[in-house]
DNA sequence: CAGGCTTATTAGCTAAGCTAATAAGCGTGA
DNA sequence: TCACGCTTATTAGCTTAGCTAATAAGCCTG
């Protein structure tokens, strides 16, 4: 039973499960063609208001270099804007452009579409379950 | 209270906590050992037994000729084994070599610090929770 | 105001994913 | 029976995402 399950065998159970349903996840795309790592970066964006890149490389957990190519993208659709600081002449503040925050809200639309179609499929006890582990796994990943 | 989550909000939540933990958990990567992919697919080799190539793309949601690249890189360390099918000349069984398991055990003591540690601050009870969340889970990611 | 720190970017590498194309083997139906 | 179509695995070539090291520009301080 699950109940019994080791320690051990939890850590790899619920490894598999995380990297097997964000693969999934990842698998639902988009009308507007945005990967899960450029949405992450917009959905940053949009909580956090004008962002310098090295704050949205923080913000997301990646290097400064990798963040640079994310906002590249971001910016060849015209999801982002960027101005300069005003204090500052190194850097950068980053938004989103309305037009980002249009695709932001298909993407996410198209995608909750799919997951909240397959958890509609568990049982009443199960989505309780979910629910309650949903809200642990978002501690955990807090740091 | 989670439990008067609408469904909305239950599915947000819980892409929200895959996304995030499937970034952390990349992170925590260890110099010259196994990536996450290639321990996922050695651990679908353990549990099913000899697959082949296709059987294990399918196990792991990827494509085949991504299949092809990730047990290249495990043969190259010996992890693997491939014998030819028994009936079938065009199939091959792939199965983890003693050093793989080894490997393998290494893993479920020490490779998931991170995570095992998380889990460690949770409760019994909430530890029972996300284990069971994380069968359902899984079921949710295997279409 | 020189030198050291910070910020952003560029260059170059690896991993992980995809589709399209190919070669080999299997199996079936005319 | 054997030609043709399907399946399996691989190769080729592309994109995305991540990393480190190096570089250029701007800031700040002694």
């Amino acid at each position: 039973m699950v109940a019994q399950a080791t320690p051990e065998e939890l850590t790899e159970r619920l490894r598999d499960a995380i990297t097997r349903l964000n693969r999934r996840l990842r698998q639902e795309r988009p009308v507007g063609d945005l990967t899960v790592t450029q949405l992450s970066a917009l959905t940053s964006l949009r909580i956090g208001g004008a962002l310098t890149p090295r704050e949205l490389s923080e913000a997301e957990r990646v290097q400064p270099p990798t963040m640079t190519k994310i906002v590249a993208k971001l910016e060849e659709r015209g999801l982002i804007s960027r101005t300069p600081h005003p204090t500052d002449g190194r850097q950068v503040l980053l938004s989103p452009s309305d037009q980002g925050l249009a695709v932001l809200e298909d993407y996410q639309r198209v995608r909750d579409e799919w997951l909240a179609g397959k958890l509609a499929e568990l049982t009443a006890v199960e989505r309780e379950t979910v629910a309650r582990a949903a809200a642990l796994l978002e501690r955990l990943a807090r740091d």
